[in-house]
DNA sequence: CCAAAAGTGTTGACCGTACACCCATGA
DNA sequence: TCATGGGTGTACGGTCAACACTTTTGG
């Protein structure tokens, strides 16, 4: 409504990133231990200022690059947490976005230099300012995520068997899921195409490795679809 | 990751307000003309900037009143536009935020005063900034709000009539909705309770009116639920 | 008495869920 | 040969979608 553009209004504007990560052990989140005052020596989620010349969502673009080394990345914007006093040091306003890397990809030689780990999401240690917050808002719209899009494309290696799939989504909604019915579905979307190869690393018998086809990815979230468990 | 905040890197930030209301044309949004450069006589949201002494749904809860007169509304966060051009006086990063209103609450003699009006969502102007897409991504959010919430509590007077209801939610998802079927699942849930009375505004026969049942709404929106059409 | 909106049930198709046993293989 | 995880099919119940006629009453 004003028509003009008052200077000591202007406040920090960071972003903060949720870094999903999915091994052997489960779902996991990217942490880093704060090296400086306040809050040294606490967990935290890894961000940055948003910079004059920069979008938000380059910011967060940026922070992810330098924290992990990553490019081209699924990301989402997740909310805005704007509380006068999150930041005991100063005013800031802060907006969290969430990231979907496959962990094979991610060079954990990072971890000892940024003093960062990865922690399962029912086992995160304290966290500094709002981030507890931060991680449960992009847990929730991860869950939402997974009805609207095959989720699993980002957080898996490019092949991976059904019953690595299966962990994936049970992590995600900790609970138990029906195998026989989950494969039912999955296969019927007709979204992964079975390789000639096994995965032996598990089990005797061996897994199928599977691929996602892109093609009929693209066409699914194109038109929209609904994948409930 | 930087231990200190560069003061060069602050940046205004606003808040602006979807407001949406319901009455007998449709679904609508109110939409305020610029009186000032630039884009003058342009079509907008109401706006302000975030002060360094108020969170930012503090921020949004007052742009709100200030501009409707209106309190405890039902208001919801739907997106942060960081755009390093949008506004092209300054960088400001904005924070779109819904409201839904009782039409019949907001008193329209404000709409001479303050320049504004309302317009049926698939009749917009054309709008400034990035004010287009914030209606289009709060929309959707309120499509998906409908799935986990009776939204119609927030935009619909205390009593109301079934082919009201219904005419609410072929606005939202603007598609026609089978009246026999809306009518057996939105009673199934035991949510409305019948009144004695009839309103025979739309009809020589009259229809019944209804009202919620404000115990049975809040236990379902506590243990959550799903009302897909 | 007629126009206009309100109100009312049934059926078939499909989908989700529950559930238990055989298979392949390395050790 | 056995222990371990991988893979498979069916039947039931519930939910969703399609569909058309009767009721009321003011003008």
């Amino acid at each position: 409504m004003v028509p003009f553009y008052p200077e000591e209004s202007k406040i920090y504007v960071a972003v903060d990133c949720i870094i999903f990560g999915f091994d052997n052990d489960g779902l996991k989140v990217l942490l880093y231990k704060r090296s400086f005052e306040p809050f040294k020596g606490k967990w935290s989620l890894m961000g940055g200022f948003v910079a004059t010349y920069e979008s938000i969502d380059d910011a967060a673009r940026r922070v992810l690059y330098e924290c992990s080394g990553l490019h081209d990345v699924f990301m989402e914007q997740i909310y805005a947490f704007g509380d006068v006093n999150r930041d005991p040091e100063s005013r800031v306003v802060s907006i969290a976005y969430s990231a979907l890397i496959n962990i094979e990809n991610y060079n954990n030689d990072l971890n000892k230099s940024m003093g960062a780990s990865w922690w399962r999401i029912n086992e995160l240690p304290e966290l500094i300012f709002d981030h507890r917050q931060m991680i449960e808002k992009a847990l929730n719209r991860l869950r939402e995520r997974c009805k609207n899009r095959p989720i699993g494309f980002e957080l898996l290696p490019e092949k991976f068997t059904l019953p690595r799939l299966i962990k994936l989504y049970e992590e995600i909604y900790q609970k138990k899921i029906d195998k026989r019915n989950f494969r039912k579905k999955i296969l019927s979307m007709n979204l992964l195409k079975r390789l000639d190869e096994k995965d032996k690393s598990t089990s005797k018998r061996g897994a199928f490795l599977y691929r996602f086809d892109k093609k009929k990815y693209n066409k699914l979230i194109e038109k929209g679809f609904h994948f409930e468990l």
